[in-house]
DNA sequence: CAGTGGTCTAGACCACTCC
DNA sequence: GAGTGGTCTAGACCACTGA
């Protein structure tokens, strides 16, 4: 028993709603009720049904219930952060990951500047080609603040890099920012993905931070215009 | 005195925050010292801190305290419902508005599929083209179920839709979700964007939700690719 | 060890909806 | 009026950090 009260409330019904057990426009019991059947306080029950409330599984209205919303649509949620494994799981497509460079190597200007570092002051390059049904969809360049993270190898590169990092690292990933653009592809866009003869790419920016709030991932995500898709819930803020 | 307590102390953190008038690492009070500085309870400071985490203004580490983040380079969040003339304010350049029809019409078949309406019913539809420094850069499709939106007029349609709706209709926008994607140009958008010879466009599909819970707006904002920028914020769900 | 944030309790009053 | 969610209180115990 090491989960929350309110965090096994909400995995409960987060579960039975994404599953369809609840349906879209069933009416949640009160807080009262979930109060005794929980037996637990108030405040615990409102902290997971806000839980669900941020996630986009139920609305609350005041004087009338909470409401299961209609999630049926909401294909994959890519606010959160999401890593290509976790996200290639979803869409259950055929996919493959090809390692195309793993080293340590001195920033260029640019990169220097996206890490906060001085040009020339060593980072983990790794490069990877994201395979979809065939197709070399997507071109990932990730660069890891070596002082963070000591040693990278292409087995590593081939799984999941954020596994490693929090499982055997150890290493915090607090937050992150994502910009999201479309930039004219570079050579080497058109060497390693098939563009089809397409001008452009959608540039996905990340910049990860840790816990102690230092950032030390920059990560771009290259990917095919015609394959791109992102998908944003959000609610009005009062 | 219509504000609540944790809003309050939300707001006033949150300005000096943006402001710069506490620098980012800066470490903010304990929730105890803040307790008895502003005399209310903890969970009340907490709900406060909270807000502040969830805009990512302030960052909590158990045990140590709560610290200011840089948000400096967080240009706008568009993460949240962000209309175009907000949008517009902050980026702070000359924009302009031209309304090119303002109509109640029937539904095409996929506009009816999108609003969750039979083919033919009517719905209002707005086309707007927005200029910014004399290019005119996005192309907005706005369409709204006639049963909650009875009048649109051109002159509403210069302004802000959404100030309209809910402070003289007073209906409460909720949520949305948001599709971000990349399409091809069509003719209409060749005839009123200035497109430089692009051949493909931004296309952000935005559901409006009202808070019973039903679709009642359906946009397409459809961008000049090279004008194009999407910044999001996103907490590591634990 | 003292100080921090994370969770939880058992009450209270309010604003709102629906009958 | 009864039932709902929104806010708030004054405590409590825990896990973690740092000196």
């Amino acid at each position: 028993m090491k989960e929350n009260i309110y965090q096994s409330i909400f995995n409960t019904y987060a579960k039975r709603i994404q599953s369809g057990k609840i349906p879209p426009g069933t009416k949640l019991p009160s807080e009262n009720e979930l109060m005794s059947s929980y037996s637990t306080s108030r405040e615990t029950v409102r902290k997971a049904l806000n839980l669900l409330v941020q996630h986009g599984f139920i609305q609350k209205i005041r004087g009338k219930g909470s409401y299961v919303l209609d999630i049926g649509r909401m294909n994959f949620p890519v606010t959160g952060l999401t890593s290509f494994k976790e996200m290639s799981g979803k869409i259950g497509r055929s996919t493959r990951t090809l390692v195309q460079r793993t080293v340590c190597t001195g920033a260029s200007p640019s990169i220097a500047d996206c890490l906060q570092i001085e040009p020339g002051e060593p980072v983990w390059e790794v490069i990877r080609v994201r395979e979809i049904e065939g197709e070399r969809i997507i071109l990932d360049k990730d660069y890891f603040r070596p002082d963070k993270v000591v040693l990278l190898t292409e087995e590593l590169a081939a799984g999941s890099i954020y596994e490693y990092l929090e499982q055997t690292l150890n290493l915090v990933i607090s937050y992150a920012k994502k910009e999201i653009s479309v930039e004219e592809a570079t050579d080497e866009d058109r060497a390693l993905l098939d563009l089809n003869g397409l001008t452009h790419v959608v540039l996905v920016r990340n910049f990860v931070f840790l816990e102690d709030t230092t950032l030390f991932q920059y990560t771009e995500s290259r990917h095919r215009l015609d394959k791109f898709q992102f998908v944003d819930f959000a609610r009005r803020i009062p």
